[in-house]
This record gives structure tokens, sequence and C-alpha cells, in this order.
DNA sequence: CAGAATCCGTTTAGATACTG
DNA sequence: CAGTATCTAAACGGATTCTG
């Protein structure tokens, strides 16, 4: 048995595969919680999001820049020195991305209790 | 130049890449939708939803039965008569799918104007 | 009618190693 | 530090053909 289960699609604890209503691809919301309390640097992102590659974790930074959610600022200086942040954008949309998460932890028992009692159509 | 756009998940007129926010694979937002006025089909959803094939729209729909939201029964008679229909929780997860396409509906200009505006960060 | 079988191309994610 | 390059495997989506 274990602790209440976190139903939360930003908490890396939570098994999310149970939760339907997605954002991204899959660190798209992660990496936008790990932004939600200012500016990250690339090896900062990577410490929360400890599985993630680099080449993953570009691509989905990539993808949520393209997209308008996060602004990437290079800071002047010797050495490389990069910033991530939320755009408006982003900060907006963990409104519908919180709502989702408070559904699934609402119905968290029904998805359990679905996917336990589920027998596969048989192909006869 | 179009009409105004439907930023609306469950519509398949709507260019949806540009709503972040998924549910399930391609079509699982649609089915739903289609099944939330009553029972349908297998031959029913294959009208409304012309471009999915069989195979596809099969695994979908298992897919969506194992989860809980879609009930699959199978009508005695002579031919072979299938019906789908969502759960309870197939009618509640249409809510927060609502919210996030509200959310996409009231953000869609941002959305356009992110994606126009953007210029790809170069690989130097 | 309601699928299943097979083949195929694309996308996604991860492991590993390397660089300006 | 902030990535890139290469490779592999799995998942996804579609086209086509066939069947109880």
């Amino acid at each position: 048995m274990r602790e209440p289960l976190p139903a939360d699609l930003f908490d890396e604890l939570c098994p999310s595969s149970l939760n339907p209503i997605r954002f991204g691809d899959k660190w798209a919301a992660l990496v936008l919680r790990c932004l939600q309390d200012g500016p990250r640097r690339f090896s900062e992102l990577r410490v929360p999001l400890h599985r993630v590659t680099p080449k993953v974790l570009t691509r989905s930074l990539r993808s949520l820049e393209r997209d308008g959610f996060v602004q990437r600022t290079v800071l002047p200086g010797p050495k490389p020195h990069v910033e991530y942040e939320l755009t408006q954008l982003g900060h907006s949309v963990l409104h519908p991305l919180a709502a989702a998460c408070a559904w699934t932890s609402d119905h968290w028992d029904d998805l359990l209790e679905a996917r336990e009692r589920h027998t596969p159509t048989p192909t006869p």
C-alpha cells in the first residue's frame, strides 16, 4: 500500500499515465511547473527532471518556445548562460491544466478501478 | 482568409495542432463528442470521423474502454450489433476538456501570433 | 456489420558519446 | 554550461486487403 496518490500532472511521483489529459510532449507540463516560480537555467531544470536527457529536454523547450509558452534568453557574459522563463501565455495555461489535474484527483478511484476491472475485449 | 476559427478540440474543422491540451490519442476527443448525445454503433462513428480507418478507430475505442470512458455492448441478435456509449466517467471528463477548449479559444490570437513571430533558435 | 491482418512511414523517447 | 550527434526501440497513424 502507498501514501495517498498525488494525482497531479505536475508531480513526477504521479503515474501520470492515468491522467488522460495531456499537455505537449512527455515533459512539457513538468517543465512549466519548474518554471512557475521564476526563471531557471538549463542545468537547473535537469535536477528536478532528473530522468530527462539533454536532447529530449532541449526539444521540449524549443517546442514550448515556438508555441509561446516559454521565453529563452541568452545572458551576456564570458561563459554560456541561458535562462528560460514562462511568458504570460505560459502562466495562463497553468490554469486549465490545474483544472484538469483537479478532475483527475477527483476521479482517481474511478480511473484506477476501470483499469483493474478491465478485461480486454476478446478477439475471437 | 477564413471564417472565424472554431477553437474547439471537439470540432474537426479546428486545426487542433494549435491546441496544446490533448486527450488520449488523435481521435479520442472526437469520439467522446460523437457519443455525448447517446450510444452509437461502430459504423455510425465512422461517418462523422470520416478520415479514420477501422483499425485506428478500434484501437481508440479499446483504449477508451480500458480507461473507463466508454462502455462497449454487444447486443443480441442474428447479425453483429455493437454499441458504444459514454460512461459516467466519460461524461464527466467532458467538463475539463471543455474548459481547456475555452482557454484555447480565449488565447487563439496569442497562439497564432507566437507561431508566426517565432524564428527557430539557431544551432550554430 | 464490426472488425482483424499485414505492411509501411513518421514521430517520440531514451542511451550514449561528444563539443564550443 | 548548454547543448549537438548518432543510434535504437517503441508507439502512433494510415493504406490496403480480408473475414466471421
